[in-house]
DNA sequence: TTCATTGCAAAATTTTTGCATACGA
DNA sequence: TCGTATGCAAAAATTTTGCAATGAA
């Protein structure tokens, strides 16, 4: 919202403005996300909370980044390699997409105006208003595609 | 393969090709991904090869399902209301993409060249092999865009 | 004090696996 | 016949839910 809010702030500020309230779980799962610089799952969330509160809940973790999510603190993303399980991103990271590579398993991030170009001439010709976009994309590193000309899979 | 083929020729070669077998559930599985136009998860699969084969198991389904990935017969999608959840398309539809309308929960199918651009271009720029681009889309139809001008999701 | 939130355990959902039997080539 | 594929049941993996107890405002 507010130039020098901290995502903290805004978190108490969007919770009570929904009549919900803050606790220390929330806060404590909003500050590892803003902390990591790694993709987290909702269980390494979990084991890194456990570490500050050893009583919380897998289940909380859970409703927490519903919440968070609802708040617009956290982003859903998801891996071309393993879509079914949820990654979640804290808003404030800047946006950026995910390459991954199928034969190293290395995970890049990237970010690129082209997406953002594709994504509003693509609003204009299907005639549509985009709240999401994701864009997984899966394929051989520059180091792996040379080491292999030929490809299997 | 051959412009001749049909996609059960083409399964049947393929799977010989690599030591597997032709069995009427992989034959059955094709045929209604083949003559579906909606789209399928591997539940919904089931519930219609049970209905030629009341026999069939969900097992085999998902079985069927990996073969047939492998075969290249199927390809893999999601949608971003749902992504947890796989949907499966023969690879004989042309390529297209999904939008999601959050509103009245219609899925439309898509195809545009500027996503195949914008692989290209994204090849070069990040300096990667594409070999897998998933692109979801949700937001508002066109019809629910217009009555819907205040959003709060 | 009040009601949202948590912890715990149990359930739900979706997919995978082990193993004996069936069946394709 | 030989070994792959299937059916069945059980397990695995991930997420959700019910409910009594806790704790924020």
């Amino acid at each position: 919202m507010d130039k020098n809010s901290t995502p903290l702030i805004t978190l108490n500020q969007s919770l009570h403005a929904s009549g919900r309230r803050m606790t220390s779980q929330r806060a404590l799962v909003l500050k590892i996300l803003e902390e990591s610089t790694e993709h987290l799952d909702a269980e390494t969330i979990w084991e890194r909370a456990k570490a500050q509160d050893e009583r919380i809940n897998l289940a909380t973790i859970y409703r927490t980044l519903i919440v968070l999510k609802e708040m617009r603190m956290v982003d859903l993303r998801y891996f071309a390699r393993d879509h079914k399980r949820e990654i979640y991103e804290p808003t404030s990271k800047p946006e950026h997409y995910h390459f991954t590579c199928t034969k190293c398993g290395n995970i890049t991030e990237f970010s690129t105006n082209r997406i953002n170009r594709m994504r509003s001439q693509l609003q204009n010709e299907i005639g549509v208003v985009l709240t999401h976009t994701c864009v997984c994309l899966e394929g051989y590193c520059h180091r792996c595609a040379e080491k292999n000309t030929h490809n299997t899979e």
